[in-house]
DNA sequence: TAATCGGATTTTGGATCCAATCGACAAGAG
DNA sequence: CTCTTGTCGATTGGATCCAAAATCCGATTA
């Protein structure tokens, strides 16, 4: 029974076909495999800033060769979560107040612009699917899966805008961001995540009032990129 | 005679230190090299849109092996100038109206909020440096340093709002927009590159006018914008 | 005749090996 | 005693080799 190959909408093995890419472990390549799992690590804190990664401790902890390792380095390295010099290796990015403000005001200045041009383009569908995600968050005790839901909220509301590269970015912001959330949790509640801003956004953009979802979504922001700074601060 | 090692004023090799500095071609490792290679054939419109990269081609080109290729291109990957697929290799990234569009999108929301940051630290160094690349910039006629120019005088402005990743993500933005630039400048004339718009921001800046200088900014960015969506339009 | 199957070629992914570089420590000169 | 300098171990950068995947192309069959 040979599989079709060509035709781009025979229905007969489309089923299969998206319930094999459902498969969250699919490393297509061990590199993709090892960039990601150390992606998620130093994304949940797994691995502290400032820790150098041996490319030859990796490789026998993936069970790799070290060349995937290295590649990986190098994708992370462009990725701001490890620096690399030559001859020395790659280290863990440092996390600071300043690397903070740096990506709050990267922040601030790409999501309005990105939820400015996505509102009007919003559906229906957009609006539930970012009202489940909500009520998700609501019940969400884990830290990473809590990031997870948090980015895919504030993505939900942008990807109407349609523009591939400004939403790529705002995911990475995101990303590193999550580095922030354990702070976050620290110093607020671990169960109040700003979850009136978030419900407030989503109303403004169900209004299809722009100008106040921007405020919203500012004040949001603001009021993170603060909480941060005061914990950095107390702690110096 | 021991020369002094940490006082930072010590003259005696200062001049031969610069010297060396200026050597432009210092790439620290093959790889380096080669990323850095690539990236300007790719940013200055030497390689087509949509050329296949062919790592063992790459590395006889260079006279390297085809690791240093192979992490080159990784990285630039992570700077979107090549698509990367498993087992079928880089792709020059195609331009088109979307994509400039999408590139324009984020130089929107971006520079107005590291300029805003930056006003209030401009010193006046900051506008003597920025006055003479507009002079360079009247006088240049290649269109590779024109790019690289009007790169500078950008950051020149922004560079004081002390933000790094910001500034990063800024100066990236900015190349990539460079390989747009001769679209711009086959529709307008190659002597008019909106020098008037440069002139009008760099006097809002000394004013410390941040609104106005805002202002004229995106209108520049607005200008520039329409500018690729007619030549893309014209041409189907 | 058209579509499909199967093998050969090309190209990339990964592993192993060698060379170059960095850091630390010890030995020698001033 | 201090500073320089040479050497050694550890680690990374680069080259070569092998395996896996994809593409190309011809042959076979309905």
């Amino acid at each position: 029974m040979p599989p079709d190959t060509m035709p781009p909408d025979s229905p007969p093995l489309a089923g299969l076909a998206t319930l094999l890419e459902q498969q969250p472990n699919r490393p297509r390549t061990a590199t993709e495999f090892v960039e990601a799992a150390l992606r998620q690590a130093i994304l949940g804190g797994h691995i502290a800033p400032g820790t150098p990664l041996r490319q030859e401790d990796l490789a026998a902890l993936f069970g790799v060769s070290r060349m995937p390792v290295r590649e990986a380095l190098r994708q992370l390295e462009a990725q701001a979560l490890v620096d690399f010099e030559p001859h020395k290796g790659a280290v863990v990015t440092e996390i600071s107040a300043e690397d903070a403000a740096d990506n709050y005001a990267i922040r601030r200045a790409l999501e309005p612009a990105a939820l400015a041009l996505a509102i009007p383009h919003l559906t229906g569908d957009d609006f539930e699917r970012a009202e489940e995600l909500l009520t998700d968050l609501d019940g969400e005790a884990d830290q990473a899966r809590l990031g997870d839901l948090n980015r895919r909220f504030h993505l939900c509301l942008y990807g109407a805008a349609g523009r591939p590269k400004l939403l790529a970015l705002v995911n990475a912001q995101l990303a590193t961001a999550d580095r922030y959330l354990r702070f976050h949790l620290a110093a607020k509640g671990r169960d109040h995540l700003a979850q009136a801003e978030h419900r407030a956004l989503l109303t403004a953009c169900r209004a299809r009032d722009t100008a106040a979802a921007q405020a919203v979504l500012l004040q949001h922001l603001d009021t993170a990129a603060e909480t941060i700074a005061r914990f950095f601060a107390e702690r110096g």
